[in-house]
DNA sequence: GAGTACATGTAATTAGTTACATGATTGA
DNA sequence: TCAATCATGTAACTAATTACATGTACTC
């Protein structure tokens, strides 16, 4: 599906942009939680992306002799991103999450050795839901201007901590089930 | 991190299956949602866990010539996917999504296009938590019991309701932004 | 002078998808 | 007899990770 390609694209959309610095903003607060890539990766892929004309680069001298590639993208390259943008897709039936395979063969562990996991992973994504929530009520207490990078900073910032509340949740309501839950109890309905 | 490994060795350790059965397995109502694999990836999995003495199989004939390989796990692989299913591990930092990638680039669209993105996927994850709340209520009146697979099977479509319901959520406050926001707004906090 | 961040690449391996390829069984 | 399902494989390609490899710039 070439996901990498558009999102490379539609950094460099934003402003030029060297491949460490995409590196960087896969790593970024926002992007990171939904999309990522290693500087391995990146660098064939910006080298296929000006094979295909898409972008272009400009070599930046930093300091005395460090050579650095500034890429910016091309008309055909703006052309490509804004057809993938557009493009109403399907919704993905599997997001793999290897914790929930652990929870899926549980049978085979006692209820003492899944709790362990239960309150490790509860920990965990407690800890990067208030981070996230943090990082919105320090950059985002009023709504961004609309077509600006801000706004999708925002959402998907927001998506990312709704998916963590959620998931914390979930691990509640799995350790609920293992402290105090007994077979034929009535199932608790989540709405 | 052989994460196919052990889910077939997870599988194989509930009953002896073929090929074809951890291929149905992947597509089933639960499983399904946080984990899948192609048979292109299941039948060189399982040929190299049968070398690396995991599995054992006998060939099983169906009908009149139809040979089938039912595989079964080993003490030797029921001691490694133990091992694997008791490890605590950190959360993954990604977890990868092509339409919140899109999300993060709303800026190059304008207003109307994107929220036609975001219906057709209200839609769409409207359907999928309506489906999957729809077999909680046909198969999980009443809490299964301990120690069976019922209980996994329960547990990870709970999960995959809270994600869908979740998601729904997101994409309402998107939309709800789209049609009514304006800049400067105070935002809605989520909890 | 040392440590961290900046900067760019390749090699080897593992993981996953799509296409190619074949044949038997079952039920309408 | 036709279609769907059962059943098993390989080939080619794309995607992603981990390791190898090198050198500059900046700040303390």
């Amino acid at each position: 599906m070439r996901n990498l390609k558009y999102a490379i694209l539609g950094l460099v959309n934003r402003e030029p942009m060297t491949g460490y610095d995409i590196k960087k903003a896969f790593d970024s607060r926002g992007l990171t939680n939904f999309w990522h890539a290693e500087h391995s990766q990146i660098y064939p892929e910006m080298k296929k992306l000006l094979a295909e004309g898409l972008v272009e680069y400009e070599t930046v001298i930093r300091g005395e002799k460090l050579e650095t590639k500034l890429y910016e993208i091309t008309e055909a390259g703006r052309k490509d991103f804004h057809d993938w943008l557009r493009d109403d897709v399907e919704i993905e039936r599997t997001y793999k999450d290897v914790f929930r395979l652990r929870t899926f063969f549980n049978e085979s562990m006692n209820k003492e050795e899944y709790l362990t996991l239960l309150c490790s992973q509860l920990r965990q994504h407690t800890e990067k839901r208030d981070m996230l929530k943090h990082f919105i009520d320090l950059d985002f207490q009023k709504l961004p201007h609309f077509n600006t990078k801000q706004m999708g900073d925002y959402l998907v910032l927001d998506g990312a901590v709704r998916r963590e509340k959620t998931y914390v949740e979930w691990l509640e309501h799995c350790i609920d089930i293992f402290e105090h839950g007994k077979a034929g109890d009535p199932v608790k309905p989540i709405y």
